[in-house]
DNA sequence: CTGAATCCCTTCCGATACTG
DNA sequence: CAGTATCGGAAGGGATTCAG
């Protein structure tokens, strides 16, 4: 086992890395933005994320409010509501996560049509002559 | 099956969803980040990135290439010479990326002090009290 | 050097059922 | 409503081997 130092963040593996395996749950980014804008409810979420299971959501909730990311508030009432919401520390990610969907709605487009040309040349290789 | 529309991009799942998984690939990030600075060959890239197999490295290449993220130059020269770039599409994605890993370098040590207090939480409840 | 292909183990994650 | 527990398929990804 060897330990390897950086001094640049964004320079070597190390600091994208901890960037990545904290975004790259396929659903984090999902919740952090959906929170984003107001604090909301268990099923709230559920219902809007929509493709998301309760597992996968508890479980990404419980690991983000364990992250600092979130904060889970329970109201003792019956039926049982609690509330999620984003800490000041889950805040300053959203302006970056922002970033990331903004360069998606502006350039998914030439990703896909980039994808498609790859199946095309694929298909036809003569196009290359 | 339905349709689901939204005028805001980061207002919903769906471009959220094609910028993380294009992102969340765990490996995808390392390599636009590595070749952000300058044109890298394979073995540089496996060098460089370290952690990762010639298989993750190979298949998540061919995949930035296929979405014309990377672009991917053979020098016809033995031993053989392969350069990986960025493409102007590709060069796009750096600056949110970065958004992100200054993220990761400003923050991590606020989300793993908060990872460390809810262990202690979870080993010490009478800390609540 | 660059890469393809296989094996195989691990983790992810969705579906389902149950509880306070 | 807001979870927890378990099962089982699917996918991820590492190690190894072979090839041009």
């Amino acid at each position: 086992m060897m330990i390897q130092q950086q001094s640049c963040a964004f320079d070597q593996t190390s600091g994208v890395r901890k960037a990545l395996d904290l975004v790259a749950d396929k659903w984090t980014a999902l919740i952090i933005m959906a929170l984003a804008q107001d604090t909301k409810r268990y099923g709230e979420l559920h219902r809007k994320i929509d493709g998301i299971s309760q597992k996968m959501l508890t479980q990404t909730l419980r690991q983000l409010e364990g992250s600092g990311l979130i904060h889970r508030k329970v109201h003792p009432v019956v039926p049982p509501m609690v509330e999620y919401s984003l800490t000041l520390l889950g805040e300053t990610l959203v302006e970056p996560l922002k970033a990331l969907c903004s360069w998606a709605a502006e350039h998914f487009h030439e990703v896909e049509a980039a994808r498609e040309q790859a199946s095309t040349e694929k298909t036809n290789p003569n196009e290359a002559a």
